[in-house]
DNA sequence: CTGAAAGCGCTTACAG
DNA sequence: CTGAAAGCGCTTACAG
């Protein structure tokens, strides 16, 4: 069995309270007793038992929020996976998870919502936020103002006080899909990037990566920049079928976001799966099954489940444990797929 | 706050005891209120605490043992890491976790630490087994006779009584090796296989799902076949100096274990490192570091850590919480590394 | 077949 | 500054 609290108040000729006290850095104790209570603990290799430490707060109610936007999209539909996963273990330690879900981009309603959560006297927020100045402005008060500590996922706001972002190294993404281009291009011809706004960050990121590592690691490659699909499959069809039209050579497409159906239906118009590589983001079902049946070369994505699950997670241990985040950022595995490992 | 059985107790005007007797079917209770309270539990969306059941638990020091062979080699080393968090986090609960390391395989010694564990009373084991036949038999009996659930990790022993082995689909991660082998070869030219011993069943596993797929998916490829290194770096560069002298042409050599710097030295003294594609396995540090330097193009790899930390983790699921794995067969990731997803 | 009670290892008012 | 006690939600002998 392992050492317990009141072994070490045994040990100290103290009371259970009192090591708590000392352990916990709560006050209201004598220093030299701390001291030698800590140093106690220490020799004897003291864990605290999360058991009875869960069960003891389960009186606290500690109450987790998560607002989740664009959840109609196939990506969100996995992060609620973890998120729910997180849910179910988080209530099963006596905390309490609420799940607020938004069909696509509504900062307005975001802090609707955390208004709300505030007045309900919830304990921390996760949320995937937009670029929004109001938002920023909230996220920096309810950090520093009001105590309620905020994690971000999917999305960053960088210059907030959020306790952490979770989600992915948009650049090392691009850079990674750089690398396989490079590969299975045998590192020439020519080659393009589809993305979808130009003021999507996370898309950018991904574009500037790639660039920027094509350049770097496969100069030979003749990178012909960005076209942007506006998100729209219908766009990315036409874009490419003039884009076919123009570069006959065409050896490799990246697209950073959607419009990758839209992409495949131009080229399978014109017969050209076989001759031009093709590597997408997300492990969406669409996605998946072009990569299953080789229209699609590879697939790279981020860890929907880890990203819903983490949120939650990091926000636990932090109202729970008082355990702050490794770093402020908490970046997900950056994922490659082919066919034979999906 | 969550439903507690104090709650469905009074709903059922029963006492605590009897509804912790119907909901964990512990029999000696009228079967009608049985289904009541079952009934009852459900209406209610009834979900246990954890934190309670982990400290009533703790009465009873649930011991879960651990035995790693080949506890020296680079990937059991991040094996264990994964094992020591799970250590950890089932402690935390009131278990307590025993790892035994041995360096090397040494079925004598496994079966020796088995026994003692036995009479140490510890309640399941987790062990990286390896062909053996009293090692078969004993695991049979342990799970049969003496009710101490086994799981193998790593390597498997399939046809036993093991309540499940965690750990990679080698046939998989052939197949995903070829699929790469294919992309980056352009589907064209020789290329070969330089294995570790025909004996080793995970590494056959691997040339088997390679071979497959590559005659399958990309017929225009000439396979050489499989060179056997004995799993020593010395062997692995003087077969390697032999097939770069009888193939001039070759295009991509994959590797099943090791032997990955002999097989990279000896492209350095040919200063064929750009033109021949080299696909390896496991992230050990000699083989990153050739990653990231772009002498191998791709590392496969199965999550060591997953495989530490959840060999320790389903076995306490099943002693704290009665819960089966889900399937007798729980696979890893089979994880592709480019040198910018490292 | 059922209930009352003790106890798992913590935290937290409360009393001093 | 410190201690004694109650309580978190379960499980488990024990008594009936």
């Amino acid at each position: 069995m392992a050492i317990t609290l009141q072994q070490i108040a045994d040990l100290a000729g103290v009371s259970r309270g009192t090591v708590d006290r000392a352990l916990n850095n709560r006050g209201r104790i004598k220093p030299e007793v701390e001291q030698r209570i800590k140093k106690i603990a220490k020799d004897v290799g003291y864990k605290p038992s999360r058991a009875g430490r869960a069960l003891a707060m389960a009186k606290k109610n500690i109450k987790i929020g998560v607002i989740l936007q664009l959840a109609q999209t196939p990506f969100m539909k996995d992060v609620l996976i973890g998120l729910k996963a997180a849910k179910l273990e988080a209530e099963s330690f006596g905390a309490s998870v609420k799940i607020h879900k938004i069909n696509g981009v509504n900062p307005t309603e975001v802090i609707q919502i955390m208004e709300k959560m505030k007045s309900e006297k919830f304990n921390g927020i996760a949320l995937s936020p937009s670029q929004d100045n109001l938002l920023i402005k909230l996220i920096d008060k309810f950090s520093q103002e009001y105590n309620i500590p905020i994690i971000t996922f999917n999305s960053d706001l960088e210059n907030t006080a959020r306790l952490c972002f979770i989600g992915q190294n948009a650049v090392k993404s691009g850079q990674t899909a750089a690398g396989l281009m490079g590969e299975i291009t045998n590192g020439q011809g020519q080659i393009i990037i589809i993305s979808g706004h130009e003021e999507n960050p996370s898309l950018q990121q991904r574009a500037d990566g790639f660039n920027r590592e094509i350049s770097i690691s496969y100069p030979q490659i003749n990178n012909l920049g960005i076209r942007y699909a506006y998100d729209d499959d219908w766009v990315a069809e036409k874009i490419t079928d003039e884009i076919l039209d123009k570069y006959p050579n065409l050896k490799g497409i990246y697209i950073t976001g959607s419009g990758v159906l839209g992409v495949c239906k131009s080229l399978q118009k014109a017969n050209k799966i076989k001759d031009i590589k093709i590597i997408a983001n997300d492990f969406i079902n669409d996605n998946i099954q072009l990569l299953s049946n080789g229209t699609i070369n590879f697939l790279i994505g981020q860890d929907a489940y880890t990203q819903g699950y983490q949120s939650i997670m990091l926000l636990f241990y932090k109202l729970f444990d008082n355990k702050n985040p490794d770093s402020k950022f908490a970046y997900t595995d950056i994922v490659i797929k082919n066919r034979f490992n999906i």
